[in-house]
DNA sequence: TCATGACGTTACAGACCGGTAACACCCTAG
DNA sequence: CTAGGGTGTTACCGGTCTGTAACGTCATGA
């Protein structure tokens, strides 16, 4: 629950990482600060002394999330070390994890549909990690022994983000319940090409 | 522009093309019916005289979208009547060349992300068009005589949603551009399972 | 000619938004 | 004990939002 994070910790880490959660729930647009910090127990002037406007907020959020995401990789290092094509399966897994967790789809890719403006200062940080996350992709495939690792790494990529899309407009039972199925074959199909 | 659809026709239909154009570019939540009925040449109470509510504006604005898109699929099959591998190909390219043509996701996918509550009516024709766009696309792999027809169309699915998603986070020069190469190879592939 | 209906204009209601000012409180460090 | 910083509270500002009321205009068609 929400109330879990309103537990004693400081003021903006509760404000983080209840915004966070009502971002995600509910788009960015479709919470106001007033809402955040009356969720997170607190109020409106001690968010605006730890953030200087909304924006900024937003902006701190989506970088919780990628530090998050970034973790995330690691514990693939750290739960098979050293074998990438284990890494990459594992990948897959907690992926396909993700698309049954809940029926939204991906914080940055929603806040890059809503925030439009080409010069909004999230869009440089939704860019940042999506590329940094395309980067850790293409160079498991590549340790993993992959001929065409760009391309693997980047279909396989297209496929999550479109299936975390898919989750939040047909539901969690529609296409994307074969991302699995899609993801094995394609690495099975792309080791394959490697090998001949 | 959007000077096109001011042009003498009736205000319902302005109202509708201009909110198409402008919820497409700013998101739903970024455009207010005062900046609507501005751009179309009206005003708010006719506006409201055509459309009970901007919700109900914008179920009938995903509705045109569907329309159109369904037209779309009509004309792949004047183009290559009968030829049901060749309508194919021919949504392939039809999707390569939307990735192009701005930096916006869909518009169906966007409305999704931005719209959170459960019973919004929008909801419903979203997931609608998706499930329709979905069956044609099964059919289509399935008259094509490809075996595992829904697989591979869920799999062409999500990789065009995925790229749409892509083009409105890294750009248009990102993963996206690959978007024929995979489709092409996974045609290929399933035909290749079909004979065998 | 005149009635009808579609459309335009102005003004407004009521709610919500992001953001700020002023002040009271309380815990902690010195 | 006391000073100070982090926090809570209340009230407010100006703006924007959806939606409505009232009235004026104008073309059409009987």
């Amino acid at each position: 629950m929400a109330d879990g994070v309103v537990e004693r910790s400081r003021p903006r880490d509760r404000i983080l990482e209840t915004a966070r959660d009502m971002f995600h729930k509910h788009g960015i647009k479709g919470v106001g600060v007033d809402a955040i910090t009356e969720a997170a127990g607190t109020n409106k002037m001690t968010l605006y002394r730890h953030f200087e406007s909304k924006d900024e907020l937003i902006v701190e959020c989506l970088r919780a999330n990628a530090a998050k995401a970034g973790a995330m990789w690691d514990a693939f290092e750290t739960e098979f070390p050293g074998d990438k094509l284990a890494q990459l399966h594992a990948w897959v897994r907690k992926a396909a994890a993700m698309l049954k967790a809940d029926g939204r789809g991906c914080d940055m890719a929603n806040a890059a549909a809503e925030l439009t403006e080409p010069d909004h200062p999230a869009r440089l940080v939704i860019k940042e990690l999506k590329e940094a996350q395309r980067e850790r992709l293409v160079t498991l495939c590549r340790d993993a022994g992959i001929g065409q690792a760009e391309l693997l790494a980047d279909t396989l990529s297209l496929l999550f983000e479109g299936a975390r899309v898919s989750v939040q407009t047909v539901g969690t039972e529609g296409p994307s319940t074969q991302f699995v199925r899609m993801a094995e074959g394609l690495i099975v199909s792309f080791r394959g090409t490697a090998a001949g």
